[in-house]
DNA sequence: CCGTATCCGCGAGGATACTG
DNA sequence: CAGTATCCTCGCGGATACGG
């Protein structure tokens, strides 16, 4: 057993690296890339909802811990594509099972909500 | 293949989902709660860091998705205990692969962290 | 095309105090 | 023990403009 590391502890680098990637932006950005390489104005579209800002500090981050490389090729204008490193491939099974669960359960969620909200409602009578 | 669902689309509301889960304090609650029923002052110690506001306000987002059940016993003072549902035992898989990837990969992490750290630091040289 | 720089609003979430 | 209520700050992230 490992022992190095522990995210329930406030201070462990682990879980500094647990706050990075436990993200919905960095999720979808490797979910994304776990397709192939690709370019930051088709990750930019594909991704919908992120903003330029939010998606290059994203990627910075990603490529900081080593999951994404950023391969820049000399064509005018310059084209840069994005893509899974072998540590992010590693990561990419349990980022895909993760991101995609709520596509496969949102009936059972919705119908949750339904109930939660309706007992709520009835509780909040005076 | 369902296309009734689409993470990657803004408006989907699969999407408001995966921002709920894809949290460090939700996968940290989620992946607390995969080993059993537990009391909230529990959770409070073992998931070092958090506060008393956000583990509150968590749960009961887990629990209006469906994910996490709450079980109140009359003694005194009152004894609460919180569970994965079926629904959130269905998920707990896919969060201890996520939440437990860091910690097994500190040591690859680092070392591209310094890597990284050390071109910004020679490509900042004026 | 691929970003960086700047401004700024707004809400997440920490600290603290109090209640059933 | 298990929360709710309130205040307040701090930085996330959107919008916009500009540079290589």
């Amino acid at each position: 057993m490992k022992r190095d590391y522990d995210i329930y502890s406030d201070l462990c680098p682990a879980r500094a690296v647990l706050d990075r990637i436990a993200d919905k932006w960095a999720l979808l950005i490797m979910d994304r890339l776990a397709l192939g390489p690709t370019r930051f104005n088709v990750l930019k579209r594909d991704v919908s909802g992120i903003s330029q800002k939010v998606l290059s500090q994203t990627l910075k981050l990603l490529e900081r811990d080593g999951l994404v490389s950023r391969k820049a090729y000399p064509t005018v204008p310059v084209t840069v594509e994005y893509a899974l490193t072998p540590l992010g491939e590693n990561l990419s099974m349990a980022v895909a099972a993760f991101a995609h669960w709520a596509e496969s359960n949102m009936d059972a969620i919705r119908k949750a909500q339904l109930a939660y909200d309706r007992r709520e409602r009835s509780s909040a009578q005076a």
